[in-house]
DNA sequence: AAGTATCCATTTA
DNA sequence: TAAATGGATACTT
């Protein structure tokens, strides 16, 4: 896994050889971040995934942090998961920054009109949040729903981009 | 078979 | 008006 340094914490990025497969929160939760029990990738390992690559996430990281749009995407690799959830997360990108989406409106958008709930379960499946904009899926009523990096996670993200949300 | 980051209608305070 | 409840629902492990 490859550290990234951010002004919201120590994010942890995993890569295949079809671009980043994961992204994990600061451990030690939104304030603080705490390098000491982080195993790095080794230095081989490292070396083989592009610089570019490194360096997309790290820049789209921060925008969505600062509640930008992204700039420069870099490749996801979301193979591992299944085809249901590969739907449910392509729709989820093309949510834009600053509006949302129900998890039902995003069922029906996969044609499963009734399937909200897998949805929910879904999102909290997603390998890639802040890149895959899992924070953006809000409850019926603009209700917030859940979301697994925490609820104080996911209502930092919304102020930034200026979304209005219920509680 | 059980567990969800749901949704809707209905009841209750 | 708000919280609680119960049933229907689709997908994953």
């Amino acid at each position: 896994m490859i550290p990234l340094q951010t002004s919201d914490g120590l994010f942890l990025a995993s890569f295949s050889e079809r671009g980043l497969a994961r992204l994990e929160f600061p451990t030690a939760g939104p304030a603080g971040a705490d390098s000491a029990h982080v195993v790095p990738q080794t230095a081989a390992a490292v070396l083989r995934v592009p610089t570019a690559w490194i360096r997309a996430v790290r820049s789209a990281v921060a925008c969505v942090l600062a509640g930008r749009d992204i700039e420069e995407m870099p490749p996801l690799d979301i193979s591992a998961g299944t085809e249901f959830q590969q739907q449910v997360w392509e729709a989820m990108r093309t949510i834009p920054r600053g509006k949302t989406r129900s998890y039902g409106e995003l069922a029906s958008q996969v044609g499963r009109p009734r399937g909200a709930q897998a949805v929910g379960q879904a999102c909290g499946a997603n390998p890639i949040p802040l890149l895959i904009p899992c924070h953006r899926v809000l409850a019926a009523h603009g209700k917030l729903g859940g979301f697994s990096g925490g609820l104080d996670w996911k209502r930092r993200l919304l102020e930034r981009e200026g979304t209005s949300f219920l509680f």
